[in-house]
DNA sequence: AATGAATGAGAGTTCATTCAT
DNA sequence: CATGAATGAACTCTCATTCAT
């Protein structure tokens, strides 16, 4: 099956930035990468700025993707458990893009593009929280909109210490260990 | 007093980022902003870039001063409500250069150079945990740096999302109370 | 009635160029507009530029046949008060139009296309003069053509100062009466 | 004495625009013939559209500094011989530019920009009529401003209509005969 | 230490036009 | 006749940086 001219593009355009970094990174170097003509980028992409929560969207559904295939978690060790290695995991493979998607989002865009982008995780994980606090496994003394942005928030940014930081040297066990003890205690009854 | 010209630069930088917004930063603005001729910038920052980690070490270093300034906490829950305070107080004044360092560090240094301004709040936080933990006020289960890590990153996240984020509809007094209590749960003993 | 792809395409274009301003004149705006593809425009107009004289003529044509829709003047005095008035509310009608045409011509052909699209109203005038002449109402004095070139100018000359120019201040009437007494001065025996 | 960079820069303007006509006048033309980067013409003219006004001005500075150069006329008759001889001449001269001009200006500019730069030589005509009507030399029956106006509409029409267009067949002396004529018969007592 | 004119590469974007369907 | 994706040259303009004064 043939791959259309859309995603050809964004592939490129990520093959770009990962080989040559942000600096580099130019719709002209994108097209060539493509193969198309420069005119071509801009009948997929209004602007070459789009391209960033295009690419921010690609990652997070890929995320969110990975979460929903291990199935409805039981108790929340489990469900931190998987939050935890999906997100560690998909850091480690996009860590080359994360930077950017920051960094053009916020440049470019209001954060109400960013939620979003975030919002079917935030949905999908309220859903199960509020499932296990049925289940008498997550306490309720926690607001639950807080309790999910506190819990992506904590999760994301422990994976990007350990993956963008090179200063960071404890082993990925360890610091996937004591996230997870953090966020059991905190939300455990 | 006359203001070095190194101070009126950096003034003149931030003052145009907060006014017109991160696309407008440039030398040529900076400088018209300072009323000095273009070369001048030059004999101050070797290139453009170095500007980036300047603002952002002027503003960590801000934030760590005001919690030094409360003196030694007590209790756990007075060390967390003081971190919370000031980072929710700081990260509402300097919220225009946020987005601007994040970018520009991420785009022009490796990581490390964010370790290297946050070394100091780091050590700070983490000579406070160790006390705290010797007087039984702070569970032993949790690696130290790795709590201190993780700390400094929720605290972060949660203060970004609720200032620099419009989507996020809580108060700050709500929003700070949640933060607490999950924090506090998380490291009591 | 339907109306015809072409003529949609020349309305189209003439609405851009009204709402949008010459800057904005492209073929990709003149097909959105008319709701046709980009190729479409080409099975009409052999290129852009070829949009221009047909404007220009659609305007002259209208121009002249409001002119001959009043008639044979008897007297030089009614002649020029019709040429007047028509042109001044042409003028005034088509403003947004008058610059484009200018400017595309002058652009993109040699000014014997102008005199292509003048030359029936030209030939017109010359047979009204000629017949005022023989009729003893204008000086015999002016050689013809020169005479029929000159008035068309002044007049056109002076609808665009009114219409085109926001710093004329006087009133239509003032401007077409002391238009019109030097045009009859002129021409009169 | 040496050419400032910005006489180099219009200068190659006009050169680039007689040589290789409107079409191809593009700032990076100008800047090749003025043996200059390309980012120097932005220290000279904020955008590419500045040049036109300066190119129109020059020409008409130019003009009346021509006119002015014979001194005062004692009657009507030398003054439009003046006028005419003047016209003719500096449109010939300047015939490339003049089509550039007027595109270039109400393609960008308001009218009022035209009326800005013709002030002097309508101010100047003014005090000229206004000295020979007090002479008795002009006819008092026209309003001074509108006379004005229109003189030097019809004027730049016929030399416009003789130089630009290619239809026209008569010589020179023909046409700023028949000129004069029909404006003195229009002015004259 | 300060100046500011000059640099020139390269950015994002637009556009008229083509052509296979 | 109509389509519209693809083209790619050309455009204006910005920018960090240099250097003679």
């Amino acid at each position: 099956m043939k791959q259309t001219t859309y995603d050809q593009l964004l592939e490129a355009a990520m093959n770009v930035i990962r080989r040559e970094g942000f600096d580099k990174a130019s719709v002209s170097r994108f097209v060539k990468e493509a193969g198309v003509a420069q005119g071509t980028f801009y009948n997929y992409f209004a602007s070459k700025n789009e391209l960033v929560p295009a690419i921010a969207a690609r990652i997070l559904d890929e995320q969110l993707a990975r979460m929903q295939a291990r199935g409805d978690a039981e108790t929340l060790e489990t469900l931190v458990e998987t939050m935890i290695d999906v997100t560690f995991t998909i850091t480690e493979e996009f860590r080359d893009y994360i930077s950017f998607c920051y960094s053009g989002i916020s440049m470019y865009y209001s954060f109400e593009r960013w939620d979003e982008i975030y919002r079917p995780y935030y949905d999908w994980l309220e859903s199960q929280f509020s499932k296990l606090q049925r289940a008498g496994r997550i306490t309720t003394e926690l607001e639950l909109k807080a309790a999910v942005n506190n819990t992506v928030g904590l999760i994301e940014h422990a994976a990007e210490a350990h993956y963008l930081s090179r200063a960071v040297t404890e082993d990925r066990t360890t610091a996937e260990a004591e996230l997870k003890r953090m966020l059991v205690r905190a939300l455990t009854i």
